[in-house]
RNA sequence: UGUCCUGUGGUGUAAUUGGCAACACGUCUGACUCUGGAUCAGAAGAGUCCAGGUUCGAGCCCUGGCAGGACAACCA
């Protein structure tokens, strides 16, 4: 293993798959080559589980020194949309990945994949079956009562040849027939059962337009676009096992070499509080219980962009989960864990107030204005410093002044002298209140020997408190999101819907925050850390007049931890 | 009452050819601190699904159970 503690980059770890490739390399198989593809089909946004699987398949072309395809699995065109191939390309792009000019589609293959059929059928392999498709399934049988022969079944050569044909011209309708695999009816393997392989879909293909009126199947395509890619591994999740020897029976009817594509299987990814289904993703986007496949609070690869992730982080997550055939669930706190690990060493530092009270310095000079220094990265020095304006009246944050403090609050309180971060000591001397008792404003002192926020005289302060000047402060909306469900495993409940574990509380929009004027030259899915506060990072939907945060993730907080512990 | 897959602290992953069950997250202490952040130090927490067997020695090998999952779209 590599010693890299210096950039602390998690160690990449080793895992099954790994193992299970150095021992085909050991043994000489496909002539030593590593080759890998991302096969997403087109469907929909790319989310947190398919990183997963991206920098798996990437990660092992990296590893092993071969390469790694994107490959859209478009077989199916009543699904199929341009937005969608164009948004995974970018997903990838931006997680970091190359697949230089190997990007390729399933439909690329139509030709060769028909040409092969007919192959099957010319060998007695493969034949066209009239009945419809409940009637199919019914002869299937069950995984466990074997299943019986279609009557279409031993059709000539010719007859079928004729029949795909004519498929394949359009002459017959929709569901009408279908082309099938002769395997075994009788395996205990359902997919064994005399697959289908050829549906006649009268559908408009976003790559093929209107060329086609039978589409393959999935089975009958994905291992031989492998094969023709070259591709030595061919990595999906664990759904697929019960597929591998329809896949291999494919192959052997294909391979006239020692060369052969391997399928393995892994565990996808579960995470706590979210869904992972595009179905029920596009539900949600659909339905507008989100705004949009990008919305901050959805588990895609283009929400958690939004939403302030950084493609690093992302990374490391999927470096720490590993990779097993365990199927199970992973806190979202290691999501969580893994942004702030990451924005902690590189996000620049401000002030920003939610909340605001105000604050009158009684003592400071009425037209009195200051530029104080502040600490752009504590965690990282070449990131400098920068000036904040200080003047007579600021903001707080409401949270961090109460009447009556209980013990452990060590923030304002009357009486109670607390440090403004970078600038003064300051001592609560009154608290301002409307007629409903509300307070409206403190008045505080401040010492003007605290200046930069030591005291000559050594005395101490238990807490720091952040700020913005009145004057200066530019007004900004901040959008609070917490998770998008509140059940732990939201489709894991049989008979309840998954949406009704939406969280009613998932969005919180505060639009009178006040943030220092640092942020004003900053662009959208710029990264900040609102000190004391947690990671926010700036919204597309921003005007320069009003800036819009979303908050990425809050910072650990031991305080409001014990809060509720209480 | 089929086939295939999987069972290791709360969670996720490790444990060369059998050799004191390790690491991360989380949790709890304490130190430090101009972020109640970060950092640092420490603690608790599993005897590896169960039962037999082989062995000086089993998480790992053998046998038999048990539990969970996948498979019966003209989806991928």
């Amino acid at each position: 293993m590599i010693d890299n503690s210096e950039n602390k980059e998690p160690v990449k770890k080793s895992n099954f798959i790994h193992s299970q490739i150095e021992k085909d390399l050991q043994e000489g198989k496909n002539d030593g080559r590593v080759h890998t593809r991302f096969p997403p089909e087109p469907n929909g946004y790319l989310h947190i589980g398919h990183a997963k699987s991206i920098c798996l398949n990437f990660g092992i072309a990296e590893k092993f020194g071969g390469k790694c395809n994107l490959r859209f699995d478009d077989t199916n065109p009543s699904k199929e949309e341009m937005e969608y191939v164009e948004s995974i390309q970018k997903d990838v792009r931006w997680l970091g990945f190359d697949w230089e000019d190997r990007m390729f589609y399933a439909s690329n293959y139509f030709e060769k994949l028909h040409e092969f059929a007919i192959k099957l059928i010319n060998e007695g392999k493969a034949y066209v079956d009239d009945q419809d498709a409940e009637t199919i399934s019914k002869q299937k049988g069950t995984p466990t009562r074997p299943g019986q022969e279609s009557p279409f079944r031993n059709r000539t050569v010719e007859e079928n040849l004729d029949l795909f044909r004519r498929m394949t011209l359009g002459e017959f309708d929709e569901g009408s027939r279908v082309l099938r695999a002769k395997i075994d009816l009788a395996s205990p393997n359902m997919h064994m059962r005399d697959p289908i392989i050829y549906r006649i879909m009268k559908a408009h293909h976003h790559r093929t337009g209107d060329k086609w009126c039978v589409y393959p199947m999935y089975d009958f395509a994905h291992g031989q676009c492998d094969y023709w890619e070259g591709i030595t591994h061919s990595i999906c999740t664990l759904e697929f096992e019960v597929h591998r020897p329809l896949y291999d029976w494919f192959i052997d009817q294909l391979k006239d070499s020692d060369y052969r594509p391997r399928q393995i299987e892994f565990a996808r990814l579960n995470l706590t509080y979210t869904i992972m289904s595009k179905r029920k993703l596009l539900e949600l986007v659909k339905e507008n219980y989100v705004n949009g496949w990008d919305d901050p609070r959805m588990p895609t690869i283009s929400g958690l962009r939004r939403r302030g992730y950084t493609p690093e982080s992302i990374r490391n997550f999927s470096e720490r989960i590993g990779v097993t055939k365990v199927d199970g669930m992973i806190d979202v706190s290691l999501l969580e864990y893994s942004v702030r690990e990451h924005l902690n060493k590189t996000a620049q530092r401000v002030m920003g107030v939610l909340n605001p009270l105000k604050v009158v310095i009684t003592n400071y000079p009425e037209n009195q204005e200051e530029e104080l220094d502040a600490i752009n990265n504590p965690e990282d020095e070449s990131m400098g410093t920068r000036k904040v304006p200080f003047s007579k009246e600021l903001y707080i944050e409401r949270d961090d002044f109460m009447e009556e403090p209980p013990r452990k609050f060590f923030r304002l309180a009357p009486g109670r002298e607390v440090r403004l971060r970078y600038a003064y000591f300051v001592t609560c001397t009154d608290v301002v209140k409307d007629e409903n008792g509300e307070i409206t404003e403190l008045h505080c002192t401040y010492d003007p020997a605290s200046k930069g926020g030591n005291s000559p005289d050594g005395r101490k302060v238990k807490a720091t408190l952040h700020w913005v000047s009145a004057k200066h402060a530019v007004k900004s909306e901040v959008r609070l999101y917490d998770r998008l469900f509140n059940d732990e495993d939201p489709s894991g409940h049989k008979d309840v819907d998954f949406k009704e574990f939406l969280n009613p509380d998932s969005l919180k929009i505060l639009p009178d925050c006040y943030v220092e004027p640092f942020v004003k030259a900053s662009k959208p899915l710029d990264h900040f850390q609102f000190e004391r506060l947690g990671y926010f990072s700036l919204d597309y939907d921003s005007k320069t007049e009003k800036p819009v945060f979303n908050r990425t993730v809050p910072l650990r907080d031991s305080w409001a931890k014990a809060q509720q512990n209480k």
